[in-house]
DNA sequence: AATGTTATTGCATCATTAGGCAATAATCAC
DNA sequence: GTGATTATTGCCTAATGATGCAATAACATT
C-alpha cells in the first residue's frame, strides 16, 4: 500500500499518468516482486482486468517503466526476454549462460567488490544498477574442448 | 587469413558445417571487429553477396554464433540489437543507460579489480566474458529529484 | 466545476524474430 | 570417389515488437 503510493508519486513526478492499466501492471509488479516475468504473463494478467486490452499499451508501459527504473528486462539465451521489479533496489547482479541462458544470482563477495570498485565511475548512477555477466556455465563451457581459447 | 581458418576449424568442431552463408558472416566480422554492427547491416551484406538470402538465415546463424561465443550481442534502449565480435577476447565491460541507451566502454581500473574479483566465482567461464552494467547516465539519472531513491 | 494541455490509448499497419517441415548440401567414414 | 548422416537452408506461417495518427482521458490551473 505504503510503497504502491510513493511508488504512484514518483511516476507521476516524471510526467506519467496513471491510467487503469499502469495501476494493474504496477500492483503486479509490487506483488511478484522477486519473480522473472515473461510480456506474455503481464499481457494475459493485464487482460483478465481490461477486456480488448491492446497489446501496444504493454509494450509501451513496459518501456516507460524501464526508463524509469521500476523495472528491468533481462534477455536470456533460449529463454527470451522477461522482466523483474527493481524499483528502489541498490544494485543486483547476475550470470547468464550465453548458451543455454541459464542464469544464477551472482554472490555478495563480489558484490561488494564491484561496488566499491564503482566509486570510480562517474557518468553513471550508482543506484538501481544492474550488473549483467554474461559468460558460459560450465555445462555450455566452450573453452573446454578448444586449444585456441584462452 | 590466419585468424579465418583458425576460427573456422573452432567453428568446425563444435558441430557447424560451413556454408557461403556462415563465411560470409565470420569474414564481416573479422572485418569488423572493432563495431557494434546492426542486424540489418548484416543481412544488406549478406544479401549482396549471396542473392535471395532468407532473413531466417540470418538469425540463425548469429543464433549460434553467439552460442559459440563468437560475437556477443547488446541490446541497447532507444538504439536495438548490436553484435560485436569478441571471439578470443578475454573480457570486456560496457555501461549502458536503461534510458537513452548511450553506452560508454568501462575503465581499466574497474576492469582488473573486477576481474580478480571474479576469481571467486565458480561455474562460470573466464574466457569469453561479457560484463553490462545497466545504470543510468548523468543526463537521464532518475535519482536526481527524487526523495524515494537514496 | 470547467478548460486547456498533453500523455495515453486503440487501431491499423509494418518490421522483426521464431518455428515446423521438407529439400539440400556439408561432412564423415569407408 | 561413393554413400550415409545430419546440419543447414528456404519457404511458409505465426508470434512478437514498433510506429504513425486521431480520439480519448488524466492532470494542472483557474
Amino acid at each position: 500500500m505504503k510503497k504502491h503510493a510513493e511508488l504512484i508519486t514518483y511516476l507521476k513526478s516524471k510526467g506519467l499518468r496513471m491510467t487503469p492499466s499502469k495501476e494493474i501492471l504496477i500492483q503486479f509488479f509490487l506483488d511478484n516482486k522477486s519473480r522473472h516475468v515473461p510480456i506474455k504473463e503481464l499481457y494475459d494478467y493485464l487482460s483478465k482486468h481490461i477486456e480488448d486490452v491492446d497489446r501496444t499499451t504493454i509494450y509501451r508501459n513496459i518501456e516507460k517503466f524501464i526508463s524509469l527504473g521500476l523495472i528491468q528486462e533481462l534477455d536470456l539465451p533460449k529463454v527470451g526476454k522477461v522482466y523483474q521489479y527493481v524499483f528502489g533496489k541498490k544494485m543486483h547482479h547476475y550470470y547468464i549462460c550465453k548458451s543455454c541462458g541459464k542464469m544464477n544470482k551472482g554472490n555478495a563477495e563480489l558484490f561488494e567488490k564491484v561496488e566499491k570498485a564503482l566509486k570510480d565511475i562517474h557518468d553513471f548512477s550508482k543506484a538501481n544498477l544492474s550488473m549483467l555477466f554474461y559468460g558460459f556455465c560450465s555445462k555450455c563451457d566452450i573453452s573446454a574442448e578448444s586449444e585456441i581459447l584462452p
